[in-house]
DNA sequence: CTGTATCCCATTCGATACTG
DNA sequence: CAGTATCGAATGGGATACAG
């Protein structure tokens, strides 16, 4: 492959990451996905729990956001007072595998760090 | 495991998604990170070159907050003028992984989105 | 319980200009 | 080339209160 088309290929590769991390970036969306991948199905409460240091405005809004990405389903469970459950699709479930990756690098970051 | 274990055990996974969050979260880093994983040495430049949209100052700001982090390393070049070349650390390097499932995660998105 | 509304401060971030 | 300085807009994000 020549120069030209190893940069080409590169930055193809540079788009997607950023694509990636459009839809992912701030504070608590991998943390919320993360939550619906140990649990499968989590009401609000819940997630609100499981995110330590999250306002529910913030989760508010962040669900919101990766409804509207497909990555995760809201449904309305009819219980009194209501209750709403979420859980990722199975678009959203893609995303496994780069949780667990960053469940062992949040691990290995920390007895790194620590060394100092 | 009883249902109590199997909570701690998640709340455990749970703040080490946060803690890798805590390192990695920002509109830019993990494209930094990217850049420096495909092309191994760069300078400021390049990067700012390869990471579409970013500006110098955040940059600037976000290859220190990685140096801080033990990510990047930093080497002032003694050319004229001067360059400066980033580098990931062999803690950085073990981001790698990540990054490439990110990147294909990137492409499969962008394909499921432009379903609709 | 699941949100929304409001207030308000902190941080992010882009644009532009400037320095060694 | 590799940043820093400054300004200003937008967003992030906490606290509290309130609604369905």
């Amino acid at each position: 492959m020549s120069d030209q088309e190893q940069k080409k290929e590169h930055n193809k590769e540079m788009l997607a990451v950023q694509d990636s991390m459009n839809v992912l970036y701030g504070k608590w969306k991998i943390s919320i996905i993360c939550s619906l991948c140990l649990y499968n199905k989590r009401r609000f409460s819940d997630i609100l729990n499981d995110v330590k240091g999250i306002s529910n405005k913030m989760l508010s809004k962040e669900l919101k956001e990766l409804e509207i990405n497909k990555l995760v389903k809201r449904t309305i469970l009819d219980t009194q007072p209501i209750t709403v459950q979420y859980e990722l699709t199975e678009h959203g479930k893609t995303l496994q595998t780069i949780i667990e990756k960053l469940t062992e690098w949040g691990f290995s970051h920390r007895r790194k760090i620590s060394e100092f």
